[in-house]
DNA sequence: TTATTATGGACATCAAAGGTCCATAATAAA
DNA sequence: TTTATTATGGACCTTTGATGTCCATAATAA
């Protein structure tokens, strides 16, 4: 009875990736930021970022360079760059919410006030009611993060 | 290289919970629905749907009673049954999003603007900016999910 | 009293998060 | 062209939590 369950809940991953972005953000007068630094600023493992910040390579958000003076950049404006497409990158593109349990329980619902004429099928389907409600919130979520970009949180920092 | 990695995403537990009370709500006019007709309903092992239960019991959103034609019923109505209420009984109240970062980062961008007086602590207080941002979110999605209720569920399958 | 139903503890399994280490590739500077 | 430096990716490890089963016990109505 120590710990409550943990769940729905962003990775640290996520974090980091974010994080480090709104370093490069700020940092773009210079060039090549290196996972030294960035490591160093945000407290976290030289190793383990450099996972996290590969991933942000493989989909364009940064560049990176090897070598002396080597390090990362962003690979767009700050402004192009939302919170809902870091999160994306590193979280996966998975819904928020799938379905488990059997085609029974809304379509009996369903079936029961004369709308048999739907699918039969609760896996993934917009018939299900509670994913309905659920892939609403989803996009309702996404609505909001897609409006937060880096560069919008840096703006905020200098109180504009 | 096979399988995207998975992340934020509802757990089966709260989609067999949402869809138990929806049956539960549906079938109001009996009483004392068993363990053995929801997991029927929903095509889900009876030993694990009754921890789920218990769970909402423990939490007053269902009540629950043992003996021959026991089972288990709303305690409330359906209509004071949010999303968010059932969601956080049984994913627990963890924030979407706790940062784990140092307090260097976002506070050497508000010091070396002058915001120097402000808290020196990322761990969950109000001063980080990417949490800020996410606390945004989670207050949004939130809002969405207290406006949807078991009987609103309901409500909609009667296309009304 | 008895049959029935819910409860809770103890386990088991499995996948994913979080993290480390190292060999290799790439690059710029010397 | 070497060399120092930096990123990359594979292999591996540990911990945690989700999912699930089983069983003994408690509670309750018939």
């Amino acid at each position: 009875m120590e710990r409550e369950e943990v769940n729905i809940q962003f990775s640290k991953s996520t974090d980091y990736a974010l994080h480090a972005l709104i370093h490069l953000a700020h940092s773009e007068h210079r060039h090549n930021i290196g996972i030294k630094e960035l490591s160093a600023t945000l407290g976290v493992s030289e190793s383990y970022l450099s996972k996290v910040m590969s991933k942000l390579r493989r989909d364009g958000i940064v560049r990176a360079v090897p070598g002396v003076n080597g390090g990362y950049e962003l690979a767009r404006p700050a402004e192009q760059i939302t919170f809902l497409e870091v999160i994306q990158v590193i979280e996966g593109r998975q819904q928020l919410f799938e379905c488990s349990t059997l085609n029974s329980q809304q379509h009996r619902l369903l079936a029961e006030e004369g709308a048999a004429e739907r699918d039969r099928d609760c896996q993934g389907k917009s018939e299900c009611l509670v994913k309905k409600v659920m892939d609403g919130a989803e996009e309702h979520l996404y609505q909001y993060l897609r409006e937060h970009t880096i560069q919008s949180v840096l703006d905020e920092a200098f109180q504009r």
